[in-house]
DNA sequence: CTGTTAGCGCGTTCAA
DNA sequence: TTGAACGCGCTAACAG
């Protein structure tokens, strides 16, 4: 079963075991794998048959030492669980893996220290682009980012000053346009509930969206309408439930966050206040499922597959030369369903 | 700006610059990095601050050639964006991290054809080990895992002869053990609605396992109560509507597959169906949300998070030497909820 | 405790 | 179209 093992310990042939099987050169191997139309058709037959027989398996990290180059692109999300994100790992993951590339990926559970560590981490690997959702660095991290001279392209949010690209929609936008479209359904107490503003500054930036928008609708800004909570389900709930005692003429609730929308949702079946009669509840990011809830729910539409699929692209067109520093405003849409 | 630049191009430092700019040799530099516990205090400061100063980032590339060791694990996941597997992820990645290695992620998009690529992807690229969610793989990629004699895990069943390691639940044991729960619950015609059987080994199994729980309740397999349908919330209402027109008589439906149940409930809901008064609901996996849902949901509780974790142990338990070819079962829960 | 020598498995650069 | 020499940046194995 085993006889077939080139070296002992199963560690898998070099290239050089091709070379002598195939009577050729260490070179010839290596064009035959990585430019076969320039070598004569039976040399190239030969060799990538004995590379079969053999079973070679090229290394690639002893090929990115000899070429200075690299195949792996770096990304840090916040967070792996959240299906958001897992939507952007997607797209990019498409994107590499069609180029022949690789897709190393961390977590930075909220983190600037951890994201620096992880950053520190990638740059040891040799990454050759870095992906990243935060928006706010540590001075370390920028510095290493700077003397690597790798590309990175940001995604959380479209940043005053970017390390270098962008491939985002605007939290600040997209939160406005969702209370100015409230409003234009005839709401005039409008509740907005967010993650930590103070940790997080996605959840900064939709809280002044929404607050640029009150302005703009000439309406005050009432403490009690606003709320800021953890992340899941019972937190939406409970956000809602908390406002709508401490201002019972709150007639919708805008829930800038994850799921806080459907917890809300849930809640208010539960206890069956009609959903918008009674209030009206709107989200932020288009999961599956919300429109299938019932009623169905309003939210925004934010391009999370396409900011993957951009990123990867404007790295690849960075690391082969071809392209310039891109700064895309992939924007979003709002989605009026039955909930409002 | 730019100045602190050691190399033109940002390509940063390398060790011999800050062995040169410490006055030390090069395996001074190596082994203050590595096992600063072996050099004087002196020295190892010098290196260290060279090392700051410099704004050295070493490449780990490098050494994985030199020392014939890696820090980086291939993970093989379905489909990213399916949040079952994000959690499987997340306890991977969190283990790796702690233990200083790194997750290449890819997504075989439910193809055998594919996984073989990446496993020779990440096999030349010298991942230290493999963790492959499907357990059905060609010759081609079970021959070159032997011949790179990596340790490899599988963790989306148990099968029956497992390349190496396990670490999973199983899906026919679950299967069986939820449609024994309904029954002992008192429903007499149990549907089970599951993903397509024949492409999808765990949809397989599971069946396998409603199966031989009707026949250990002496209960006949009905054709009219048995039915396979893509992914998704509408495929899971579809297929309710569906079997419950075919078999008026249905009392429970079990769906063995992702949000199938979530799906079905919304339509419940929506056609003021009772549930569990007219149709009985139960689901797989214990998604966050179906606990939420009104009524909430009866499930399984898989170990999603745990099968992550200890996969990941158990893989560098085996790079380290420490440790054996695990073969963990991980096991599964039935939560018994409002909808049954 | 520190340094020297000899590679790791490839790609680049030249020459044939 | 093919091959030989050299080095990528680092570590293992030894010597001192």
């Amino acid at each position: 079963m085993a006889e077939g093992r080139v070296r002992s310990g199963g560690q898998g042939a070099r290239m050089r075991d091709v070379a002598k099987a195939a009577g050729v050169s260490l070179m010839t191997v290596s064009r035959a794998l990585r430019e076969p139309q320039r070598l004569s058709e039976e040399t190239r037959k030969t060799v990538l048959d004995a590379v079969k027989k053999i079973g070679y398996v090229p290394n690639s990290i002893a090929a990115n030492l000899a070429s200075n180059r690299s195949s792996v692109v770096g990304q840090i999300v916040p967070s792996i669980q959240n299906s958001l994100y897992a939507e952007t790992l997607k797209g990019s993951a498409d994107v590499l893996r069609t180029a022949g590339m690789h897709l190393m990926l961390a977590d930075s559970g909220y983190s600037m220290q951890e994201e620096e560590a992880l950053i520190g981490a990638f740059l040891a690997q040799r990454v050759c682009g870095l992906i990243l959702h935060n928006t706010d660095h540590t001075p370390r991290a920028l510095e290493m980012i700077e003397r690597a001279g790798v590309p990175v392209i940001e995604t959380g949010d479209i940043p005053r000053s970017p390390i270098d690209m962008v491939a985002s929609y605007s939290n600040a936008e997209a939160a406005k346009a969702m209370t100015l479209h409230l409003a234009a359904r005839g709401y005039k107490r409008i509740g907005f509930v967010s993650l930590d503003t103070k940790i997080n500054r996605r959840a900064r930036e939709r809280l002044r969206g929404h607050l640029a928008a009150l302005k703009s609708l000439g309406l005050p800004k009432d403490a009690s309408l606003l709320s800021e909570v953890g992340p899941g389900l019972t937190s939406g709930a409970h956000a809602m439930v908390d406002m709508m005692s401490r201002a019972p003429d709150v007639d919708a609730i805008f829930f800038a966050g994850d799921v806080l929308a459907i917890g809300a949702l849930f809640e208010a079946q539960r206890r069956g206040w009609k959903v918008p009669g009674r209030i009206a509840i709107a989200g932020f990011d288009d999961l599956d499922i919300l429109q299938h809830t019932v009623p169905r729910l309003t939210c925004l539409r934010l391009p999370r597959l396409e900011i993957g699929r951009r990123s990867a692209e404007a790295l690849l067109d960075r690391v082969r030369g071809t392209g310039d520093a891109v700064r895309l405003d992939l924007g979003f849409e709002v989605i009026q369903r039955e909930s409002t």
